[in-house]
RNA sequence: GCGGACGUGGCGAAAUCGGUAGACGCAGCGGACUUAAAAUCCGCCUUCCCCUGGAAAUGCGGGUUCAAGUCCCGCCGUCCGCACCA
């Protein structure tokens, strides 16, 4: 009998039951254990992606088993909904940036239906409906007044191909991440949010992030950037009578200070270019260098003699000169540093140019009178040549130089992070407005809650470039809600950013009248598990760790890390294949011949390039709705987590693909053989190694499930799989293969309800129970021992587990092969590890 | 340059505590069924050799150990992140 399932039948059948039996609805009001599973929203750029089809894949799985294994399980889903590509949809297609997020949603939402996720959609948000940004905004207007928000006219990141101000972290080597473009400096007013004031809290709290990959928590800590050390001021040396602040990690090298470097447009440095032309022209070189990191790298260290002199702090006869340098950068510390040439390489390569003095004044156990030749020593010792440091070690010395600056009022220890306010202006219309109004007479006044949310007006033009809001003939204009004078609306709105950065707390709990309640929220989070890709690394997961300790801060929230296992999945990736001429081929327009690939139109041969990233420039790309049209959900979902560990990338291929759908097919004549084995021959008796198959694939599998090592719980299911199918008819085979079905079904959701029905089973498979293990079938009754010579594999003897130490070694002298090898010699050592190996040492 | 991850068959990979390397899948090869194909089923599948067995093999070179993919030291390579960060 051949049974062949039909997904195509299966798939919506059951996607409308679950639907209608609102099967994945998180209970609020639950007792059972709770489990908040959550994959990063997607932007509704219209189409999903295979990368989205396996993040929510994978997190399907843990959401499904999760619900099997008795918990209450929270797995939702929205869009980031606000953003560039729905303006630049609306500048190149006329259509409005609601209609076309909206639309994506809609055809999203359908697509991501076809693949039977365990979702709650009840709970669905997107962040572009004011039932959502009214209530960031009320947020905002609560970190306005808790002092975490200011606004400040700054020198900011302009992108002028998207005209917007970009964020330091959304500048990569100098260009827009978005555009590409070649970022600006202007001065502009802009918002911020506080992000340094929880800077230490931020890097402190990585600590306890345990289940976060460490990966990422470097990252983060990098880009934290704590450095801890002394800032202080140089005297200048009369007639200048400027002084330059320094800031110096190591104070403690204060001696061996042989120079002072400040920035281009440090402030002496342009003091200094008023009247002297040859620093202009130095400073204007400086500028003109580029930043790319391959530049940064060849790039020569330069400086310019200023003849200008500062004292040394603990010597007023010590004159230090003051060089202009192109390494020294004027947006960290201050600007200005004091150069030790023999204690970093640095300052080394500039003070041998400039033939300035090179003194040791850290060294090594019996390094001390050893000169400094061409390489810097970084490494630990005693303070050497430096007065009334002199054999304390580097902290000791860090220490007593700080207490002596503070003591003598010209310095105090500092620390110094890297990371830098968040800049959530943005001059766009598709984003959250800013809730602030701008008073002549009272300044900045938030926006009343009463009259929230501020929404975006719908009539706006983008036929040219700058903000719709700026330019809108009513909107901004406002009376003042404090003196009710006229006044403008700040047509600003907010980083997209901030959006993703709360949404997982709006996903517990939705009410009507704030942004969230306390207490429902606090039964669900922190989120246990989350799932998304490693490029939202540093910017999404910082941000969203300090808007929830914000709310800690506010007391709105009794908890600061928002998610407490974070897991982040490989990219899917495809063969690339060019034509003849160079251009990019895509699959469909390829075949395999024989072991090379051809055009299918043309016939002509192609070259296979390297696996990589699917990408539309490469055209490398498989759309998910295709092969879910071939193959139905069940084989696409259990691809993508077959084969590669989650965090690696996964290769897709057309082989793979198919050999997944002959397994789901494989699975369910599978399913078919307990009706016929009922009705047949014998099966009646018990197969006790079968039965222990199982309970040691039902153990491993919810094992694996829960490290997140799809893959291997794959390698597991087949395993059993091929183990029933060599089963003679028994009991227990017909208890496997119902087995089967359930270890599968968070996996293959469709094929296990359809199973499940079919063996006559009156519930869901989604509403039932993880099958129980029996901890007595975990273990083997017979086990084999390796037999070993010199720790060479000779033979294997199975025995009884639990074989006498005494009885192994007697087998092993016995085993054929390892008798011949000894010819009759007595072994010098015999090593057992019972249950396990015989190794004979001779 | 700094930090992190990784390196195992033709390919994706497994090996939980230092204890039988290559489970499982893909591709490939051989066979059965079929008029034929598809589907399905059975078998083989690290390399080499003097093939009832043996030798080598987990990027390379050392070391520790009865025993190393796993631990230690030194290299090489790939990928990712950050970076004239004082």
């Amino acid at each position: 009998m051949q049974r062949r399932f039909n997904p195509f039948e299966a798939d919506a059948r059951w996607q409308a039951v679950w639907d209608e039996k609102q099967s994945f609805r998180a209970d609020d009001a639950s007792s059972k254990p709770r489990s908040y599973v959550l994959e990063m929203f997607p932007y509704p750029s219209g189409r999903i992606h295979i990368g989205h089809v396996r993040n929510y894949s994978m997190g399907d799985v843990l959401a499904r088993f999760r619900r099997m294994t008795g918990h209450e399980v929270l797995h939702p889903m929205g869009w980031d909904a606000f953003g560039m590509p729905a303006e630049n949809a609306a500048m190149e297609k006329k259509v409005h940036p609601g209609t076309w997020t909206r639309e994506n949603i809609a055809n999203m939402r359908a697509q991501l239906k076809k693949l039977g996720f365990a979702i709650d959609w009840s709970r669905e948000l997107a962040t572009c409906e004011p039932d959502y940004y009214g209530h960031e905004q009320a947020l905002f207007l609560d970190m306005l007044e808790a002092g975490l928000v200011y606004r400040k006219e700054s020198a900011v990141n302009w992108d002028p191909v998207d005209m917007t101000v970009l964020a330091n972290e959304q500048v990569i080597d100098g260009k827009g991440w978005r555009s590409g473009a070649t970022v600006e400096k202007r001065k502009l007013s802009q918002w911020f949010l506080k992000i340094t004031q929880f800077a230490d809290d931020l890097l402190e709290g990585l600590n306890g992030l345990d289940q976060w990959p460490d990966k990422v928590r470097t990252m983060q800590e990098n880009w934290i950037g704590k450095s801890v050390g002394l800032q202080f001021g140089f005297k200048p040396v009369a007639p200048f009578d400027q002084a330059i602040d320094v800031y110096s990690t190591r104070p403690d090298t204060i001696f061996g200070a042989s120079f002072v470097a400040i920035a281009a447009d440090h402030p002496v440095a342009q003091a200094v270019a008023a009247d002297n032309p040859q620093a202009a022209a130095f400073i204007e070189q400086c500028k003109a260098g580029g930043t790319t990191a391959a530049e940064l790298e060849t790039a020569e260290k330069l400086g310019f003699d200023t003849g200008l002199s500062m004292v040394h702090p603990f010597d007023p006869d010590w004159h230090l000169p003051v060089f202009i340098a192109n390494f020294v950068l004027m947006d960290y510390g201050t600007g200005a540093v004091m150069g030790v040439p023999a204690h970093d390489q640095r300052d080394l390569d500039f003070a041998r140019k400039y033939m300035l003095p090179v003194e040791r004044v850290v060294a090594a156990e019996g390094d001390e009178g050893k000169p400094i030749h061409d390489e810097a020593y970084v490494g630990s010792g005693r303070l050497v040549n430096s007065r009334f440091l002199d054999g304390l070690g580097i902290e000791e010395a860090k220490a007593a130089v700080i207490a002596r600056a503070e003591a003598d009022g010209w310095g105090a220890g500092k620390t110094v992070f890297r990371l830098r306010d968040w800049g959530v202006s943005r001059q766009r219309y598709w984003g959250t407005p800013i809730p602030v109004i701008h008073c002549e007479g009272c300044g900045v006044v938030g926006v009343p809650k009463a009259d929230l949310p501020v929404v975006l007006p719908e009539d706006v033009s983008f036929d040219i470039p700058g903000n719709p809001l700026d330019r809108h003939p009513t909107w901004k204009h406002v009376d003042c809600p404090s003196c009710g004078k006229p006044a403008v609306r700040e047509t600003d709105t907010l980083d997209t950013f901030a959006d993703s950065s709360w949404y997982f707390i709006r996903f517990a709990s939705q009410p009507q009248d704030k942004p969230f309640d306390r207490e429902t929220v606090e039964k669900w989070l922190p989120v246990g598990q989350y799932i998304g890709g490693v490029e939202h690394a540093i910017l999404h997961l910082l941000y969203a760790r300090f808007w929830t300790r914000a709310l800690q801060h506010m007391g709105q929230l009794g908890f600061a890390e928002p998610f407490t296992g974070l897991f982040t999945q490989g990219m899917v990736t495809h063969e690339t294949y060019k034509a003849g001429d160079g251009s990019w081929l895509s699959p469909g327009e390829v075949k395999k011949s024989g072991d090379d690939y051809v055009h299918i139109e043309s016939g002509a041969p192609v070259s296979v390039g390297r696996v990589e990233k699917m990408s539309k420039s490469k055209k490398n790309v498989v759309d998910p709705d295709d092969i879910i049209a071939q193959y139905g959900a069940d084989a696409v979902r259990w691809f993508m987590l077959s084969d590669s560990p989650p965090e690696r990338d996964l290769p897709w291929t057309e082989s793979g693909i198919e050999g997944s759908w002959r397994f789901v097919n494989r699975l369910w004549r599978l399913f078919g053989q307990i009706e016929a084995d009922a009705q047949g021959q014998d099966a009646s008796g018990q197969d006790r190694a079968l039965d222990r198959k199982l309970h040691q694939t039902i153990d491993g599998v919810a094992r694996d499930i829960e490290a997140l090592s799809f893959n291997k719980a794959v390698a597991k299911i087949y395993e059993l799989a091929n183990a029933v199918e060599k089963a003679a008819p028994s009991v227990s085979r017909n208890a496997a293969i119902r087995a089967l079905a359930l270890l599968v079904a968070p996996m293959t959701p469709h094929l296990a309800e359809e199973a499940w029905a079919d063996m006559g089973e009156t519930g869901l498979i989604a509403d039932a129970p993880w099958p129980p293990v029996d901890p007595a079938l975990l273990v083997d009754d017979e086990v084999t021992i390796a037999c070993q010579v010199m720790g060479k594999l000779r033979d294997t003897i199975t025995v009884p587990k639990g074989t006498a130490k005494e009885e192994l070694e007697r087998l092993a002298l016995a085993a054929p092969n390892v008798a011949r090898i000894l010819d009759g010699a007595t072994p010098k050592k015999v090593i057992v590890v019972p249950d396990r190996l015989v190794n004979l040492v001779i």
